[in-house]
RNA sequence: GGCGGCGUGGCCGAGCGGUUAGGCAGGGGCCUGCAAAGCCCCGUACUCCGGUUCGAAUCCGGACGCCGCCUCCA
């Protein structure tokens, strides 16, 4: 049984599904607007994680999540860079997918854009206005939160705390500080779309409850997203399916933040790292494996020394996976049912991981587990006993392939000068030749190998 | 003001009543011609002050420090 925290509920509980051996989840995407940031990254990484092992755990999972290509933030850099908003979407919704193949992340199974659900935002917002959940304003038409009776469930606090908080508002036309946008009025040459209720655009929060009821049903299973969408944007979401008498999300899950020292990285503070930039400088595995490491609860810190400490220990990682010479697992959508035939000495690993990640995702635990069960395989082959060592690190190698991690044994080729080194090098070392030995080693590494004697004598590799 | 969270060894980061977390870095050793890789051993941490308990990093109370949400944000 898999165990989830649920915000509504704040609470870990099992994951009730609605269709057994389903998964319905809904991920809210990324406005596309700039490049991805590292909050992007990791929100992306815990849901891949969380899909992947749903998937491993023998479930049949439907991802979706959004792109949203209709919004304030868009409009603003069109206009400054006098492009047109569909070409700047564009843009980074190109940015945003290189980013995410790039992280290994798996693509949604669906992932509708806001631009191309008008017609069903647009009717939603009607039936409102005819049941007076919402009402009109010289701005647009704005929904009342006073009607839904448990708003605030999420925020876990009443309606009146949330509103004695709240902070003055410049538009006195809302009857509470709390009610939000549905439909923003046209402004001149704003992308906009016809309704009866005036020429405009739709708010933020529509979107992605049009689009998750519209592709995962009613009562879908999981919806998650980052911690700063568990209020307003979640919890109107959230007050919007229940006006229109539409079961919503089963759970609510929620990601910590990304922090730059002290603060929470954020777009508002401007203190946020692109995660293009970090994908061109390391390796995208450690990033992954940093968020691995905490709780998808947990906030995070990510900095020069935090990636650079995630790399080494993905070195010894990949170092494995070049003394067992184990394939390439978790690239792509890795599926292993769990009725596998687990060798006697994996079993217990395959067991104490499986029981971590069932309770609430528990990926630091399990990392921990099979560093150690890593430690366990080379003790063993270094004891010469092989069959069992590579029967370990072949689950090792399956259980982070499950978590969408890759071991990399390395391929490379062999250029011919390279090749002659290593020749004369065993030569040398065969006839106990150690002046030479070393100057060929010093030549190979000049020229960029990485050199380790095996067995069977020199072995290179590129770093 | 309301609500929520955090403070762990050099760094990152788990644990949430009794047992070694784990990683990285550092020290010592084994192996090796040397080096690398690998293995073994080591640091003996829990912001502070009270309390509960046979026993607390873990529960309760208080203090201090920090962060977040209540506004667009993953």
């Amino acid at each position: 049984m898999i165990r989830l925290y649920d915000t509504a509920r704040a609470e870990v509980r099992d994951l009730s599904l609605r269709r057994p051996g389903r998964v319905s989840m809904y991920v809210c995407g990324p406005t596309v607007d700039n490049l991805p940031h590292l909050g992007h990254g990791r929100f992306t990484l815990v849901w891949d994680v969380a899909r992947r092992w749903f998937t491993f755990q023998g479930l049949s999972v439907h991802y979706v999540s959004n792109i949203t290509d209709v919004e304030d933030k868009i409009i603003t850099r069109a206009r400054r860079e006098s492009r047109s908003e569909t070409e700047v979407a564009a843009q980074f919704e190109a940015e945003w997918w290189d980013a995410m193949d790039r992280l290994g992340v798996i693509r949604p199974d669906d992932s509708p854009h806001a631009t191309r659900y008008i017609p069903e935002m647009i009717e939603l917002i009607a039936s409102f206005l005819e049941r007076d959940v919402a009402y009109v304003t010289s701005d647009g038409v704005y929904f009342d939160v006073s009607t839904v009776p448990d708003y605030g469930l999420l925020a876990g606090q009443p309606l009146e705390s949330l509103r004695a908080g709240a902070r003055v508002e410049e538009n006195n036309e809302k009857r509470s500080p709390l009610d939000f946008a549905l439909w923003k009025n046209a402004k001149p040459d704003e992308p906009s779309w016809p309704a009866s209720f005036g020429e405009g655009r739709p708010g933020w929060h529509t979107e992605c409850v049009v689009m998750a009821l519209g592709l995962l049903g009613e009562d879908f299973d999981l919806h998650c997203g980052g911690l700063d969408l568990k209020f307003p944007h979640h919890e109107n979401e959230r007050a919007q399916a229940e006006a229109a008498h539409r079961a919503f999300a089963r759970h609510w899950a929620h990601n910590g933040w990304v922090m730059v020292g002290d603060d929470k990285m954020s777009k508002s503070l401007g203190n946020f790292t692109s995660l293009t930039d970090l994908l061109e400088k390391t390796d995208p595995r450690a990033y992954r494996l940093l968020v691995l490491r905490s709780h998808y609860r947990s906030p995070i810190e990510i900095s020069p020394a935090t990636i650079a400490d995630a790399e080494r220990a993905l070195g010894r990682l990949d170092a494995l996976a070049r003394r067992f010479d184990l394939p390439e697992l978790g690239g792509e959508r890795f599926e292993l049912a769990s009725s596998q035939p687990w060798a006697e000495e994996s079993l217990e690993l395959y067991e104490r991981v499986v029981a971590f990640m069932n309770d609430d995702l528990n990926t630091p635990l399990a990392v921990a587990e099979l560093f150690e069960a890593l430690s366990v395989a080379n003790a063993s082959a270094d004891e010469g006993r092989v069959a069992a060592a590579r029967r370990l690190a072949e689950a090792i190698n399956s259980l982070f392939g499950a978590m969408g991690l890759t071991l990399l044994a390395g391929s490379y080729v062999l250029d011919e000068v390279a090749e002659k080194l290593v020749l004369e090098r065993d030569a040398a070392r065969l006839a106990r030749n150690w002046a030479d030995a070393d100057r060929l080693r010093d030549e190979l590494v000049a020229r960029g190998w990485i050199v380790e004697d095996g067995a069977l004598g020199t072995v290179i590799r590129r770093p």
